[in-house]
RNA sequence: GGGCGCUUAGCUCAGCCGGUCCAGAGCGCCUGCCUUACAAGCAGGAGGUCGCUGGUUCGAAUCCAGCAGCGCCCACCA
């Protein structure tokens, strides 16, 4: 006997077990040789920094149900696991917690370090790798791949030795978004925008004796930003939102168009706090109709002064050091400073000098480090830059020609908005955790060589003094190969000759741009082709506050916890219906049992169905389903019809990644239709020697598989597990997983059994509404009357269907005896019911009702009317729209006239 | 400064290429039921001016414009 409520833990294990050991998860390149349509997702990698949440349930529950859904229509369906090092994030992690220890990376030496950080990763690599088993993931576990294996970091060196080789790598010295917390460079897009209110303050610079003249001309000339102090000097006026920078000006550039300065161009100014002179320069980048249209420039640390300086000949002056603190480029009232004490400093010491022009309130942009938060420092320094142009055309192409599409659509314009505006990819990371790399330079002759493999001397002159270039790469650029590194490039290999291109990725929006992008890029670099055809961007799990899940905030969900309190399939089905396409998901991290109620109610249903129906099959062989066409009642035609509609549903759901529509269609045919209805409706079938049983049961076993089959790949576990007991299944050659996907059957579709059944839900439901309301108590059977429509003839013989549903004792289809006091109804096609409850009606509830029938039906008959007296109406509408106005009318008007028939003869009872 | 998304029942969300969904689901709530599949259930029910304003139309939750609130992305304007 099976336990009556469902319990997960007792099953998921079991069958995960008899998956794997079967084989089913796995696919192998011979099966594609031999004829096989391959169907491929490859994972969006989870870092190895700590274990997953439930963004990741959701990414990789929608990867299982593709992937489940494809192999069951016979492709060759392949699913490739694994896990990204994540560089910074990962060396954080594990930085941190030798903090705790009161140690830095420097005090185990890089070699002691790094064998740090593979303890940890081995620990959380495989945690993570149990989670996606525990929540059910088909993947091929035999292929799981880690982004620094040997194979895979032999395919960052070639790509990179590539890149280089074509000159598509390069490096140089320029400004990037450094980290000075985590004292590495990062790329643009690891630079998160942040605002932050801050304040514009406008500085006087002294101009050098001997510019009086080109100074007071300037002022001529309208320039407000250049007077005269009490003291006599002239001064310009420049503002910043970073004063602190100042004190690595090398110059002061304006616009060689404004006609205000250019007497001053080539003049020069004393820079405050310093001590020194700076030039002032022309340049077009200047706006003349921003600010004072006069600008300092600091080329070390700023992008655009930077350019400004290389165009005019100016000076470089780094007064920061890597942690952002100043130097001894630096006055020495400021050295020792961090950066923002230092910018207060140097306010007050600027108003001391009665400098300080004013200050306004300023709202801008404020980058940060997207791994630990720290306001970015742009930074002068020498780091490896990919050339992105020549590898973002093709990809950009591939998008608009419709080799890559997008769910939703949206996300196309932003990701070619991305490709149009491309700019080189900082890939140098001054961090120890990562794929070195793998360049190094001769000590003798200054060789610089990009390798595959290590060199054990200078290809110049023969020495053995090379060295490797400290520095490794950002992680995306492992990231970027993985649709076909995992598959063995730059080998020649099988697997890659049988699955690239792969066919769907499944992830979150935000990695859009580091990676989705990337893969598309480099898979067009590298193979010829984009490494997917359709990529769908779900939403994001938040909490109840609209916060996204993270382990820094503490509402993160461990879907093991889920699991060990519902069940996976509880968890994937909670999830899956909540997720509209693209729409952001919300649980309550704080209470679990009722956030994945919804999955487990469902899943328990599911269960308890299953039970019934296998205890009603027994043991008796069930005739196959065409052997009964003949004894088919009208419940079997409904319930085999309304089954060809949600195979119907469920394909176009699937195929728009529309989890939730897909839910909701099952949801609808499972539980309202064959747990509610259909179920109802035979049990006393199914009963030992009960009427026309052997064709309930076998319509019974028939859409209970099918109902399997469609629920399989959202709800694996439950679904395997009943599927294995049911009896009756036709040419079963294995487990469930891998059964065939349902196909639509024209034969049994039959919408006149629809609209039969229909009316006799209606009926019932009527029924069951009167009762409610009159409170009659269910353990007393009513007499039913009713009179008109055409429906009638569909009760003989469903005594005691009606009797189970709604406790109906008999049918006339004659009007009660004049004067019974009733209660009653009509219903759609115009049948009208009457329920005589003498002694029990409660006339003044019962004339109440039929007044607000009455006003009801007025109202809706005075709005139909209305509408078909508008001559636009009736013209322009389309003709059936105008038709069926007029049939509702009439039968509105008709059941109007019947209540207030009713109406006066409940007035006439008991007056 | 640009761009995008969202705003529908107490909560989380469907519906939105205009007219049968006189507005739907799940969770919660109310009422009645331990009806031998299921109380993680069954039956019935309450609850919504579909953000606001205007427009297009015979007809708008569904299309357009403006506004408000929330969220996200991009941006070197000092």
């Amino acid at each position: 006997m099976l336990p009556r409520t469902f319990d997960p833990a007792a099953v998921e294990a079991r069958i995960l077990r008899m998956w794997e050991e079967g084989g089913w998860f796995g696919a192998s390149a011979g099966d594609v040789e031999a004829g096989g349509d391959p169907y491929v997702i490859v994972i969006p990698p989870p870092n190895v920094t700590a274990v997953l949440h439930m963004g990741h349930g959701l990414n990789n529950t929608i990867q299982d149900v593709l992937v489940r859904w494809r192999r069951m229509q016979g492709r060759v369906a392949l699913w490739i696991p694994g896990t990204d090092h994540a560089g910074i994030a990962t060396q954080n992690v594990v930085e941190r917690r030798l903090a705790a220890e009161g140690r830095t990376r420097h005090d185990l030496g890089r070699e002691a370090f790094v064998e740090r950080v593979w303890e940890h990763v081995e620990l959380t690599g495989d945690r993570i790798l149990g989670q996606l088993k525990a929540i059910g993931c088909s993947c091929d576990w035999t292929r799981a791949r880690f982004t620094l294996d040997e194979g895979l970091s032999r395919a960052v060196r070639e790509i990179f030795v590539r890149l280089h080789e074509r000159d598509l790598v390069y490096r140089g010295e320029y400004i990037i978004n450094w980290c000075p917390r985590c004292l590495t460079a990062l790329s643009n897009e690891e630079a998160e925008g942040s605002e932050a209110d801050g304040s514009l303050w406008h500085i006087r610079y002294p101009l050098v004796a001997g510019h009086e003249e080109a100074a007071a001309a300037a002022r001529e000339a309208g320039a407000a930003a250049v007077d005269r102090l009490p003291d006599g000097r002239w001064h310009l006026t420049v503002s910043t939102t970073r004063p602190e920078t100042m004190l690595g000006d090398t110059g002061v550039a304006v616009n060689p168009g404004d006609p205000r300065y250019g007497a001053l161009v080539g003049a020069a100014a004393h820079l405050p706090l310093a001590g020194r002179a700076i030039p002032i320069v022309a340049d077009p980048h200047v706006r003349a109709d921003f600010g004072t249209g006069m600008v300092k420039v600091t080329p070390a640390h700023d992008p655009s002064d930077f350019e400004i300086a290389r165009r005019a000949g100016l000076e470089v002056l780094n007064v920061m050091t890597e942690r952002a603190v100043m130097n001894d480029n630096a006055p020495a009232a400021f050295r020792g400073l961090d950066r923002f004490d230092a910018r207060r400093a140097v306010v007050a010491a600027l108003e001391q000098e009665e400098l300080l022009a004013g200050r306004d309130v300023h709202r801008h942009a404020v980058p940060r480090c997207y791994r630990c938060d720290t306001v970015v420092e742009p930074r002068l320094s020498e780091q490896w830059f990919v050339r992105m142009k020549p590898l973002a055309e093709p990809a950009l192409a591939s998008s608009r020609d419709g080799a890559v599409a997008f769910a939703p659509r949206r996300w196309t314009r932003v990701y070619e908005q991305w490709m149009e505006n491309i700019r080189d990819w900082c890939i140098s990371r001054q961090l120890w955790w990562g794929h070195r790399i793998p360049v190094w330079t001769c000590g003798d002759c200054g060789r610089e060589m990009a390798c595959r493999e290590d060199p054990s001397a200078c290809g110049e002159c023969g020495s053995v003094a090379l060295e490797q270039d400290p520095d490794v790469l950002d992680t995306w650029f492992s990231s970027w190969l993985w649709p076909f590194s995992v598959f063995g490039w730059p080998e020649e290999t099988d697997d890659l000759e049988a699955f690239y291109p792969g066919h769907t990725l499944a992830t979150a929006p935000e990695i859009l741009f580091f990676w989705v992008a990337r893969m598309i890029m480099a898979g067009h670099h590298a193979m010829g082709a984009a490494p997917f055809a359709r990529v769908y961007l779900h939403g994001t799990v938040r909490d109840i506050q609209g916060r996204k899940m993270s382990k820094s905030l503490g509402n993160g969900v461990d879907p093991l916890e889920v699991v060990e309190l519902h069940g996976a399939d509880a968890l994937r089905w909670t999830v899956l219906a909540g997720a509209g396409v693209g729409a952001d998901i919300r649980l309550d991290h704080e209470d679990l049992e009722s956030a994945f109620a919804p999955g487990r109610n469902f899943v328990n249903k599911l269960w308890n169905a299953g039970r019934f129906a296998l205890m009603s099959l027994g043991d008796d062989p069930i005739v196959p389903l065409r052997d009964v066409k003949g004894d088919l009642r009208l419940e079997d035609r409904w319930i085999l019809s309304r089954q060809q509609h949600a195979v119907r549903r469920v394909d176009e759901e699937l195929e728009a990644f529309r989890m939730q529509g897909v839910a909701e269609v099952l949801r609808d045919f499972f539980r309202g239709e064959f747990a509610d209805w259909y179920l109802e409706s035979v049990k006393h079938r199914l009963r030992p020697g009960g009427p026309g049983r052997e064709a309930a049961r076998s319509v019974l076993a028939h859409v209970l598989d099918r109902i399997c089959r469609l629920l399989h790949p959202m709800i694996p576990f439950v679904t395997e597990e009943l599927w294995g007991l049911l009896p009756g299944i036709e040419g079963r050659s294995g487990p469930l997983i891998v059964a065939r996907w349902p196909a639509v059957d024209p034969g049994l579709e039959d919408p006149g059994a629809e609209d039969a059944f229909e009316w006799l839900r209606e009926l019932i439901a009527r029924v069951r509404g009167m009762r409610k309301e009159y409170g009659v108590g269910e353990g007393r059977e009513i007499p039913l009357h009713l009179t008109g429509g055409e429906n009638g003839g569909l009760l003989e013989g469903r005594g005691e269907m009606l009797r189970r549903l709604a406790r109906i004792g008999s049918v006339a289809t004659a009007p009660p005896p004049p004067g019974t006091a009733c209660a009653g109804g009509v219903l759609r096609d115009g049948t009208e019911l009457f329920v005589p409850l003498e002694g029990i009606i409660d006339l003044e509830r019962e004339r109440a009702r039929a007044v607000r029938e009455i006003d009801r039906l007025a109202g809706l008959s005075r709005g139909m009317e209305a509408r078909l007296a508008n001559r636009n109406f009736v013209t322009r509408a389309p003709a059936a729209i105008v038709e069926r106005e007029r049939e509702k009318l009439a039968s509105c008007k008709l059941q109007l006239t019947k209540w207030n028939e009713k109406l006066t003869f409940l007035e006439g009872v008991g007056r």
